[in-house]
RNA sequence: GCCGAUGUAGCUCAGCUGGCUAGAGCAGCUGAUUUGUAAUCAGCAGGUCGUGGGUUCGAGUCCCUCCAUCGGCUCCA
C-alpha cells in the first residue's frame, strides 16, 4: 500500500506503508532530518519513530517550534527521572511534563531531604547518559502488566494514574529506564547537549493541598551549550528589572519588619508616582461619568456576613477588631463592594438615575498566607482603584463595554500592549464555592462573553477562576520573569444586589433589581506599579516620572543661573531639580542617569553667556542648546507624547 | 500554611574544612579640588555577623527555635 502524506505547504507526496516520520524527513533532506525534534500527524503529536499506516497530514517541529521544545524538554524529564531512580532507589516517580520554559518532575523522596546541593551530580550523570545515545521507544502495555510493574515498585502514584487512564496504556523506554508515558519524545538522547536543574520546590500531588507534598525539580535543557548560557544571561537580565530591586534603587517604597510583612511603605518618590497615576485615572473616570466616594477602613463584621465575604474569606482576613460591646466586631476592610452597596442604598433611585458609577481608591487589608507575599505584587495592605457600577439589566452589556474601553485606554497609555484577556467562569463541576442560581450565572456569563466578543478582544476562557459572586474578565500582564499577574478586572454580579436588597423604580413604577459591575483597571496600585516598573525598568514615561529634568551646573559661577532656570521650570509645572554640588560634571551626569532622570540640562560658561541650556537625553543623546522658553515647550511637548 | 534555599556595615558582596582586634567597593562624614556630557583625590567613621538558645577551651562558621527574604506549591474577594 502507498500512503498519501500531506505537508504544511499543501504538497502531497507518496510513501510506503510503515514509513516513519524520521525516514520521511531524511528522504526530503538530510538537514531537515538533523534538525527535527518531533512531529504531529493529523494534528496529534507522534514519535518520529512511529510507523505510519494511513493517509494524513504530517508536520515536523524543530527547536524553533514550541512543539519541538516541548518534546525536547519532556524527553529531558525522562532522563531526570532515570537518574533520580538510579541515585535514589527509594524515591517514587510521579509526573514530569514539559512547561513553557523547561520541564519538571515531581518525586516522592520519602523521608530523604532533597536540595539544590544534589543538582550537580544529577546534571553530570544526565549528560553522561545523553552522550551514550539511547533511543526513546514507545511500548504498548496491558493495564494488568502496567499495574503489576508499579505494584512491584510500590508506586501508588503511578497506580493511581493508570487507574485513571481509559485509552491504551503506553510506556516509554530508553536505556534501562521505563516510564508510564503517553508520548511526545525526541528520537535519541544525544540531542540533549546541556541540562541545568533550576530549583526545587514542594508541590502537592495532583495540585491538592490535602494530598502529600512531593518534591518538584525544575530544569531546562538545550540542544547546544551556547543556548544554555544565553538563557542564563537572559534570566540574569530579567532579574535586574525586578521591581523590588529598582524600587529600592529609585527610593519608591520599602518594607519594615517592625511595621509588618506585606505592608509596603511608600517613600516620597513612590507616593508621588502613585498620586500621578491616581490623578490620571480620576480624570479618565470623570470623563466616563464616575463619581468619587469614600468609605472607612473598617466595617462591621455583619456587613461582610451579609455579602457572603466573611463566610468565604473570614479565615484570610485580619482577625476581627473587638469592641466593648461583645456582640459587635469590626473587620479591617477586606474589600469595598459592600460599602458601595450601602452607599447606593442610602437613597432611592429611579431607572432614570442609572447607571450609578461609584469610584474609590479604597485601601483594603487581607491576611494573605506568608508564603504568598511577593514584593508589591502580593501584599497584605493595598489600594484598589475600585468602582462599582449599578445599572439595569439592559444597560449591562454597554456598561461592560465602556469599562473594557477604559481598561484598554489605561493599558495603552502606559504601554501595556502585551496583555492577555481572560474570561473567568465558574468551575464546570465543582459549584459549591459560588453563590447564586444557575440562571443568573448564565445571564452574567453570557453578558461578559457578548461584550468581550463585541470588543474584538482576543481572549481565553478559564473555568473555575470566577469570583464567588460572579464571572469576570481579567487582564493579565507578565512580569520580568514571565510570571503572569492579574491587573485589570471587570466583574458582573447579580448576587450582591440581591443580598443587599438593592432596588430602583422602573418605568412601570415597580421595584427592580440593579446589576452590579465591579471593576479595577489597575487592579491595585501596588501591583500595577510593580509591573510598570518591570516593564519600563524604572524608565517611566515623562508624565509619570518624579524628576523630569536635572540641571547640572558646571562651575561655581554657573550655580545662580542654574537655580534660576530650575525655578522658572518649576513655575511652569515642570518637575526640575538642580545639582549644585562641587562634583565633576561626569559624576553628576552619572548620578542623574542612575536615578533614571529623562533629561539633563548642563549649564556652563557658554550657556550662561547665551542664556541657554544644553540638553542631554537619558542614555547619552545630546539634544542641543535652547533657551528657557524653548525648553519649557520642548518638555511639554515630550510630556504629551509620553502618554502614548 | 507547606517544600527548599538564603540572612555579614545604609547598599552590593568576600570571609575555605570553627582559631589573633570581621574585610572590600559604593554611599556617608571631613578636608583638598571649582570641575563641560556615566565615578577627582586623601583621611575618618560605620558591624553584639537576622533573633533566642545550645555544642565547644574557642562560633560569622556546627546544631535547634523563632523572624524575615528568595524560588516554587496551595490560595488570590
Amino acid at each position: 500500500m502507498i500512503l498519501d502524506i500531506t505537508f504544511p505547504d499543501g504538497a502531497v507526496k507518496k510513501f510506503e506503508n510503515g514509513i516513519t516520520p524520521f525516514q520521511i524527513a531524511k528522504s526530503l533532506s538530510n538537514s531537515l532530518a538533523k534538525n527535527i525534534l518531533s512531529a504531529s500527524f493529523n494534528g496529534k503529536p507522534i514519535e518520529l519513530s512511529t510507523k505510519l499506516s494511513e493517509n494524513g497530514s504530517l508536520k515536523f517541529y524543530s527547536w524553533e517550534d514550541s512543539n519541538g521544545k516541548k518534546a525536547f524538554w519532556h524527553s529531558s524529564a525522562h532522563l531526570l527521572a532515570q537518574v533520580i531512580s538510579e541515585l535514589y532507589p527509594k524515591s517514587k516517580l510521579t509526573i514530569g511534563p514539559a512547561i513553557d520554559s523547561g520541564f519538571y518532575y515531581d518525586v516522592d523522596f520519602g523521608d530523604d531531604v532533597f536540595s539544590e546541593n544534589d543538582f550537580p551530580k544529577i546534571e553530570k550523570r544526565i549528560i553522561e547518559i545523553c552522550r551514550e545515545g539511547h533511543d526513546f521507544n514507545m511500548r504498548k502495555s496491558s493495564k494488568e502488566d502496567a499495574i503489576n510493574y508499579y505494584k512491584v515498585e510500590k508506586n501508588e502514584y503511578k497506580l493511581e494514574l493508570i487507574n485513571g487512564i481509559d485509552d491504551e496504556i503506553t510506556f516509554c523506554d530508553h536505556s534501562n529506564f521505563s516510564d508510564l508515558c503517553k508520548g511526545g519524545h525526541i528520537m535519541n538522547t544525544k540531542h540533549i547537549k546541556s541540562i541545568k536543574l533550576l530549583n526545587v520546590a514542594g508541590a502537592y500531588w495532583r495540585g491538592n493541598e490535602k494530598n502529600k507534598q512531593l518534591t518538584r525539580i525544575y530544569g531546562i535543557s538545550f540542544p547546544k551549550e551556547k543556548l544554555l548560557n544565553e538563557y542564563l544571561k537572559l534570566i540574569d537580565e530579567a532579574k535586574k528589572r525586578d521591581h523590588r530591586i529598582i524600587g529600592k534603587k529609585l527610593n519608591l517604597f520599602t518594607f519594615s519588619n517592625k511595621v509588618g510583612q506585606g505592608l509596603p511603605l511608600w517613600l516620597p518618590a513612590g507616593a508621588e508616582l502613585r498620586e500621578r497615576l491616581q490623578n490620571f485615572l480620576k480624570k479618565a473616570q470623570k470623563n466616563a461619568g464616575y463619581e468619587m466616594v469614600i468609605s472607612p477602613h473598617i466595617g462591621n463584621k455583619k456587613l461582610y456576613e451579609i455579602s457572603g465575604h466573611y463566610d468565604k474569606y473570614g479565615e484570610s482576613s485580619f482577625h476581627p477588631i473587638k469592641t466593648p460591646n461583645v456582640d459587635e466586631e469590626f473587620l479591617l476592610k477586606p474589600m469595598n463592594c459592600p460599602h458601595h452597596c450601602e452607599i447606593y442604598n442610602s437613597q432611592q433611585w429611579s431607572y432614570k438615575d442609572l447607571p450609578k458609577r461609584y469610584a474609590e481608591f479604597g485601601t483594603v487589608y487581607r491576611y494573605e498566607q506568608s508564603g504568598e507575599l511577593h514584593g508589591l505584587t502580593r501584599v497584605r495592605g493595598f489600594t484598589q482603584d475600585d468602582a462599582h457600577i449599578f445599572c439595569s439589566e439592559e444597560q449591562l452589556v454597554s456598561e461592560f463595554k465602556n469599562v473594557i474601553d477604559l481598561v484598554l485606554f489605561v493599558f495603552k497609555s502606559l504601554g501595556f500592549e502585551d496583555f492577555k484577556a481572560q474570561i473567568s467562569l465558574r468551575d464546570k463541576v465543582n459549584r459549591e464555592k459560588y453563590i447564586g442560581s444557575d440562571k443568573i450565572w448564565k445571564i452574567a456569563e453570557d453578558a461578559i462573553i457578548e461584550a468581550t466578543e463585541e470588543k474584538n478582544l482576543n481572549y481565553r476562557i478559564e473555568y473555575g477562576e470566577a469570583a464567588f459572586y460572579g464571572p469576570k474578565l481579567d487582564f493579565m500582564v507578565k512580569d520580568a520573569l514571565q510570571r503572569e499577574w492579574q491587573l485589570g478586572t471587570i466583574q458582573v454580579d447579580y448576587n450582591l444586589p440581591e443580598r443587599f436588597d438593592l432596588t430602583y423604580k422602573n418605568k412601570n413604577n415597580d421595584l427592580s433589581r440593579p446589576v452590579m459591575i465591579h471593576r479595577a483597571p489597575f487592579g491595585s496600585l501596588e501591583r500595577f506599579i510593580a509591573i510598570l516598573i518591570e516593564h519600563t525598568e524604572g524608565d517611566f514615561p515623562l508624565w509619570l516620572t518624579t524628576n523630569q529634568i536635572r540641571l547640572i551646573a558646571v562651575g561655581e559661577r554657573h550655580k545662580n543661573y542654574s537655580q534660576k532656570v530650575s525655578n522658572l521650570l518649576e513655575k511652569s509645572d515642570i518637575r526640575a531639580s538642580c545639582d549644585l554640588r562641587n562634583e565633576t560634571v561626569g559624576k553628576k551626569i552619572r548620578e542623574a542617569e542612575k536615578s533614571k532622570i529623562p533629561f539633563m540640562g548642563i549649564i556652563g560658561e557658554k550657556e550662561l553667556n547665551n542664556e541657554t541650556i544644553s540638553i542631554r537625553k537619558r542614555g547619552g543623546k545630546e539634544i542641543g542648546n535652547m533657551n528657557i522658553k524653548k525648553l519649557i515647550n520642548f518638555i511639554r511637548e515630550q510630556e504629551v507624547k509620553s502618554y502614548n
